[in-house]
DNA sequence: TTTCATCGAGACAGCGGTGTCAATAAAATC
DNA sequence: GATTTTATTGACACCGCTGTCTCGATGAAA
């Protein structure tokens, strides 16, 4: 289909010729520019059809200085489930507009060029436009790379600097405030929070929402209710241990996100106390971990896949280019509560309610 | 640095013209080929230096058909944590050889092509070669659209069909083999075994191995102790349900990947078993879920990102490539045991040795 | 009827490299 | 010293497409 019978693959010089045609006009045909005539238009686009023909990118590139390579950029690959989630949500915008996406990974441990090679691998890849996800949309030497080479970019769920670029968000915090509510409104009382890594701007923006809930009621949050996480499961039992240790310790846990969550599930089973008629618990993200949790986790969902498909669309549509920075573009995306196994009412509250 | 002084970027013609050479003798030492004088040489890689020259990637690929482009082809995204691997590592063989990583979805689900719009999107690409991981890589549709586009491509972990192209694979029979014998040695007798899904080949051979660890004990392995599992966490809680019914139910669960191992950790937990004083659980793969999990779970390490790393390695050679088909190239990888907290001897023999 | 836009379409020069082949100089051989 | 090799280097034609400019034809306006 495309190759000819010689086995070359099909190029616009053989359109051109058996449509009787210029080049040119080909090219307008396949790009879609006005100024052929209808007839040419159909019997051109015929031809392309029939032929399997499709434009060679890198000529194409070449000349219209346009790679069609729209790329994503990872610290850390470590919060694979999230990273993979971009990536399916960015995939499917490049694929629409013919685009690729190349993974990307800023300063790799092993890296003797540390920035200079990112920055040399930026230049080299001649990226129409990058995406950048948190946290390494806020750090200042990737930022600064990506700037340097002159790439338009668009990043998720940026902590600072909001006008240094277009970006996508979700409410975070009114997210948290609205589930910390939840829980209050279940009859919880003490309601602990564990926090996110500093780094990461959602996970303020969380807790936030947890602090502000909490004044809504009319109280104030107390230092010790709020633990610190690293965002992985293993500092989110850590957390927990430290919080039902407490003198008084709290009836539901809002984790910053569903991975700590689930080490809180660890830590209660090992305090002995069952979830949720002991202990509610609660997460956010809305993972596969939280799915597969025992009891299914309570959480919000985050639409991670849509966010990316967002910056990659605003990409291709100009925006993250300079010239749009007057006045920088933004896109927010609604999360979802998603209400499961994890959280129910306090036990003396049930129990009076029983 | 990488721009002339008039804002332009660096070109071939720069350096060739600053130097006095022709931009066929800078071509000659930017690519590392012969036939350049060691002084012509030093002065045009100075300048390079100096100028911060890349050479332009569409430019080259025209020429030279080659597009520095390795196309990674997943088709659901959602063992995130072994994709995320698969992409560091492939990265990183790229990266060192000035390749880039390009992530692709076969038919997505919301593609009206379909296979067809997957192999456009193949031909468009350029790649100079793919990659393909389990299911994938079995998949026929798949591998037929690659082979139509004329792609080289390196498999990893391939279930059949193995001189169709060259692959990479570790021993995991030999080493779930080796993890039943270890649970056996421990005194274990009734050891289940977690399957996994039908189209992961690597899931069989873990299974092969745990059948032929038993016949060497002289055993023969008993159907109910094999149970059905989808690689999901909830279907590992669910066959663990299964088996810890059972009238006889196992002293010790193999899992064939650890996130069903997870799941039987949570059915433990259910069952008011205490792993692993009640029960040892054991999982395949070593994803961060493992050593999150409580307590942590004892399994194989599998070297994903060096599979990747290795496949990549192999299609930059030009393995994977139709001419060296005659004799497919084959790399093998090494697993290793993680003992973690989650194996011990079974009770009634930890409590004669106590 | 003449004059201009306007539209459709083609010619042609790049884009920035690589591949082929020829040319020249230096070294080796007889 | 003449001739053959060998090592360097350059000239130039592509690679396949886009951008710019030109040109002829057609229909409206003058």
């Amino acid at each position: 289909m495309q190759q000819d019978e010689r086995g070359e693959p099909v190029t616009i010089v053989d359109i051109a010729r058996q449509a009787g045609v210029s080049i040119k006009t080909v090219s307008r045909v396949i790009n879609r520019e006005e100024g052929v005539g209808a007839s040419t238009r159909a019997r051109v686009q015929a031809l392309v059809d029939k032929l399997g023909y499709r434009p060679n990118v890198s000529a194409r590139s070449l000349s219209s200085r346009r790679s069609y390579l729209i790329g994503v950029i990872f610290m850390r690959v470590g919060a694979y489930h999230y990273v993979g989630e971009v990536q399916v949500g960015a995939m499917r915008a490049c694929r629409r507009a013919g685009y690729h996406l190349v993974v990307e990974q800023a300063q790799p441990p092993e890296a003797v060029g540390g920035v200079q090679g990112f920055a040399d691998v930026l230049r080299d890849a001649r990226f129409d436009g990058v995406v950048l996800t948190p946290p390494t949309c806020d750090d200042r030497e990737v930022l600064a790379a990506i700037e340097a080479a002159g790439l338009p970019y668009v990043r998720i769920a940026p902590h600072r600097e909001f006008e240094r670029s277009p970006y996508v968000f979700m409410d975070d915090r009114q997210a948290a405030l609205e589930q910390t509510l939840r829980l209050w409104d279940m009859g919880h009382r003490r309601i602990a929070f564990i926090d996110g890594p500093d780094d990461h701007g959602s996970a303020a923006r969380r807790r936030e929402g947890y602090v502000a809930a909490l004044r809504e009621r009319g109280v104030e949050p107390r230092p010790d209710w709020i633990a610190k996480g690293q965002f992985l499961s293993l500092s989110g039992f850590d957390a927990a241990e430290t919080l039902l240790r407490l003198p008084e310790p709290p009836t539901a846990i809002f984790a910053a996100n569903d991975e700590m969550a689930v080490g809180v599930l660890a830590a209660a089973v090992k305090h002995g106390l069952s979830v949720p008629r002991d202990l509610s618990v609660v997460g956010f993200d809305d993972t596969p971990a939280a799915e597969a949790a025992w009891p299914r986790l309570t959480t919000i969902h985050q639409p991670t896949a849509e966010m990316a498909e967002a910056a990659v669309e605003m990409l291709i549509q100009g925006f993250g280019d300079e010239r749009h920075r007057a006045r920088v573009a933004v896109r927010q995306l609604d999360y979802r509560h998603m209400s499961r196994d994890s959280a129910a009412p306090p036990r003396d509250v049930s129990d009076r309610q029983g």
